[in-house]
DNA sequence: CCCTGCATTTGAGCCTGATCAAATCCCCCT
DNA sequence: AGGGGGATTTGATCAGGCTCAAATGCAGGG
């Protein structure tokens, strides 16, 4: 399970696979392994901060983390949740810049680091280097805008069902699998209050999805995706309806 | 006001300006230069379709670009706006790929388009372009983080303040100006009804906004702000409020 | 100048999700 | 086993924003 500190050889194997550097060259990945360090990390562990200058370019290699920002109001409010194979600040390591979040670690989890300079002199000289950056940060893009259709059309119940959805492995139509961190952060990333959440929560129940304090059972994935579409107000036709008028 | 069609020099010299081009190495830009296509688009005039594989990466120079997605109900909600200087689609150069949003004038304008395959290639070769491609995507990827913390934590009257006072020249505490689109349109970008999105606007009548059919004037910049930023409902102040209870 | 069609506004009522508050439940420590 | 203390659930109520529906305003065509 654990992943041992300092890039063995056996660590090397195993990031050639996370997309952001099996869009690379050997020669340009065996250029950045020497520089590549590997870090464990616990519940709330700051990676950096809002504001911080960008230092390091991430790759989570197990685990989650949550990448949050301070509204002017006090209140934190998550932006993204990464995990294993998702990279971060990496468009940064282009040109030294500020942070416009915070990230840090949402349970134990293992990540990937390297200095953001190293990085940028590397891309610099090694164009698929450069290209890998823009392949991973378009695939942030891509979450983004998934999130921004989610809030802009869907309940909130519906999302709160897409997103254990996405926690579902795929291709089983029912599984049992625990929360990988507490409901105040997924109500926090899913714009909901906690008690809204818990509600939601209550009432995925009546279709066969349970869940406990930490375990999730779900016994029918196509309920859940329903549900996810919400499926039941809105029915999808509504063009149309008119009986020719003229 | 009309930009010339097809690369002129007076065209290639004020291109150079906007944050994609303005971000790489002269030779890397004059190599692009001659594969430059200036268009001229009126509003609802199609770039690329949700699904199409991409063909070009494309750079506003004048007027609004609309990026939509269809949703499984069948309605399009409007992921974001582009304006002058924004570029958009060029990850997509890196590796093809299809869309994963449709991309539509929303008013008239000038956008200037390169073949994907193109700077797909010179990227390759060039590690500066590669480079600038990245920056521009860092520069999407935080206009949407702006757009996602919005949505969950502010209402829609602060995200209809907001959007007012970002089309409201910087510096200026008072102006007047047209509207660039419809109002359909701006309510499906802040994720709102037009029905609220017109009651919003009545309600900043009494802040010294006056919104007509197609003209905005703003008397009082400040006071936009406020609102934009929730004044009134939930103070800033939320914790120490207790007298020390033990 | 009137008419028609579309965009926008306004009204009334409803529903989702927030708020405030209290009750439980768990985990962990002693 | 007993007792915190935080996390979660539940209840009651409120309000922001949506829905349905109708009125109004504006622009182009005849």
């Amino acid at each position: 399970m654990a992943i041992v500190m300092s890039g063995s050889a056996h660590d090397t194997h195993s990031l050639r696979g996370l997309p952001l550097f099996a869009a690379m060259g050997d020669s340009s990945f065996e250029r950045l392994a020497g520089s590549i360090r590997i870090d464990n990390l616990h519940p709330g562990d700051v990676l950096f901060r809002q504001g911080d200058p960008a230092a390091s370019v991430f790759v989570v290699i197990e685990g989650w983390v949550k990448l949050v920002r301070l509204t002017s109001s006090g209140d934190e409010v998550v932006i993204r949740l990464f995990t294993r194979g998702h990279s971060f600040a990496e468009t940064l390591a282009v040109r030294p810049r500020v942070h416009s979040a915070s990230a840090e670690a949402a349970s134990e989890c293992v990540i990937a680091r390297i200095a953001a300079m190293t990085v940028g002199r590397i891309a610099h000289e090694k164009p698929d280097v450069a290209l890998a950056i823009a392949q991973a940060s378009d695939a942030s893009l891509s979450a983004l805008m998934d999130e921004i259709e989610s809030l802009k059309v869907r309940s909130a119940d519906a999302r709160v069902a897409q997103f254990i959805l996405s926690l579902c492995p795929v291709g089983e139509s029912s599984c049992v699998f625990r929360l990988p961190f507490g409901k105040r952060l997924i109500a926090s990333y899913l714009g909901v209050k906690q008690e809204t959440l818990s509600r939601s929560f209550a009432k995925l129940r009546s279709i066969g999805i349970d869940i406990g304090r930490n375990e999730i059972r779900v016994t029918n994935t196509a309920l859940l995706e329903a549900e996810a579409n919400d499926q039941h107000r809105s029915a999808a036709i509504r063009y149309e309806i008119h009986p020719t008028p003229g």
